[in-house]
DNA sequence: ATAAAGTCTACTAAATCTATATACTTTATA
DNA sequence: TATAAAGTATATAGATTTAGTAGACTTTAT
């Protein structure tokens, strides 16, 4: 299950993704309009920013925004800087991998075997879809819905 | 990330697997043998039994078995009795939903859409995947391990 | 009768996650 | 140039979950 931390990163990628281009986003703004501790929010996006999604400026008028456009950001890196596992396994992650105490021989792992197969299905996804695609999919879903009413 | 609770109840599945049609299985062989502390093993094997997966034999020479074969046991009901996530969000999951707090509107959340994918990706994996099908898995990581040296 | 084995409930310890607090730095602008 | 707006950084508290342990009980083979 992925952590609120990284909800809450999709969450504001998203928010500067629609604000791309123009000026920068308050943290506080982006807390108050996607429903996210402000505090907490300010942890997040200096990840974000550490890891080079984001650039900051400081001062009266600062903010945060996108360094690159939404469609080179894919959900695949923001789960891997918030630490948000992909594997079910730990002895299954690429990037976070940890080898299983109980297992006595990781090699002929059955067990392990199937979950690579769930991590590369999932993997597949994740690297596939970028913020921006998220942001189509989100107006689909909209117009969808007008379609029903 | 599954929990220690489901690895090892697939574990126990799995040496119950390779010893199915014997005698039952002694819960203090299996802990011994896959490297699971014996007291918390007692209680995953218990949940198991409960929910139909495994006869019991009390007194002595008694122990667990599988019910059905093998082949008839899938990844998915392990995971899903206990209580090892398949979705990454939870308001994606089909058997344990939960609304995401900070969730605007679910119908046109684009990060669910795609989590709708994501598991729906894996769930195909562990719906197909039988306790006989891991223990192929295993002959065939064996035997193509011999096959190397 | 006894020992082997499962059953059941409660509890504790450790780890992790979520959130908050506090003090500090930078910058626009009145 | 003082002030307020905004990000930076680190520490810590609180809550929740997970992992593991303890102990008393029941059933059954011999």
């Amino acid at each position: 299950m992925l952590s609120k931390k990284t909800r809450y990163a999709i969450k504001a990628l998203l928010a500067m993704g629609k604000n791309f281009g123009k000026e920068p986003m308050q943290i506080s703004r982006i807390a108050t309009e996607e429903n996210i501790p402000k505090k907490f929010l300010e942890q997040i996006l200096l990840d974000l920013r550490n890891a080079g999604l984001l650039y900051s400026k400081k001062g009266a008028g600062g903010g945060y925004g996108l360094i690159k456009n939404p469609n080179e950001i894919f959900l695949v890196q923001v789960l891997r800087i918030t630490g948000g596992p992909i594997a079910l396994l730990p002895c299954v992650s690429l990037n976070f991998y940890q080898r299983c105490e109980e297992c006595i021989d990781e090699g002929t792992c059955g067990i392990r075997d199937v979950f690579v197969d769930v991590r590369n299905a999932s993997l597949k996804i994740l690297m596939e879809t970028s913020i921006a695609n998220v942001m189509d999919r989100e107006a689909a879903l909209l117009s969808s819905k007008r379609d029903i009413q």
